[in-house]
DNA sequence: TTGCTCCGTAAGTCATAGCTAACTGTAAGC
DNA sequence: GCTTACAGTTAGCTATGACTTACGGAGCAA
């Protein structure tokens, strides 16, 4: 489980509303799929991307299914993007330093 | 400019190579293009996404062109996916507090 | 100025993925 | 046991995007 299947997994917009619906706690395939402009079988195929990608777990409720967000999985991709931002900032703060123009006005 | 564009900008594998050959320092679209199975063009239109989600910038060096991370870019992603987490990892160990069987077992 | 090198853009092709519609499977209620 | 309701699966269509080839522009050297 890569951290390269998170990001795709929450790159599509319609998938991360679906991932930030659960935010709010667990919820239904029919749940999540009544408040998006979108079918019920689309919901529950961005869930199971989702679950693939170790992001969400669901859990059975009689006939419904509960879908949760799995934090153990968040942070994987936290862990990638920390890394990156600890090494990123280095660089940034020297290149701050050396230029004469500020950073934020670099060549926008 | 929304964590959205960075994420779909890094949910490209090729274009997330491009994205981490930077991490070592600025480099130029052909030192990039040569340590990847793809074409200069299509690092030359990565590096184009990069930059359209404010990942990464870039500076006219001659008849090259140096392109670097932008680390102020990376902090929104960061600090969306900081929200995220907090929110998650509480609803999480409350989960893990109700529920007796443990978390990570749940339901692979 | 001419030639070389490096880069960006346009056009075209091809693969991938998201969507809907239709079907199947399963649990709850009478 | 039958019906109803909810969720998952599959097929097919469509659209998006990633890639290459070809072309044009800009800077440096002779």
């Amino acid at each position: 489980m890569t951290y390269g299947a998170k990001l795709a997994a929450l790159a599509d917009p319609t998938r991360r509303a679906v991932f930030e619906a659960l935010r709010g706690g667990p919820r239904s395939v029919g749940e999540i799929a009544s408040g998006l402009p979108v079918s019920r079988p689309a919901v529950s195929q961005h869930l199971k991307a989702l679950k693939d990608a170790d992001l969400v777990r669901d859990e059975p409720r009689g006939t419904a299914r509960l879908y949760r967000i799995h934090a153990p999985g968040l942070l994987e991709l936290r862990t990638w993007l920390d890394g990156f931002w600890d090494d990123a900032l280095e660089r940034f703060k020297t290149f701050a330093e050396t230029e004469s123009e500020p950073p934020s006005e670099d060549r926008q």
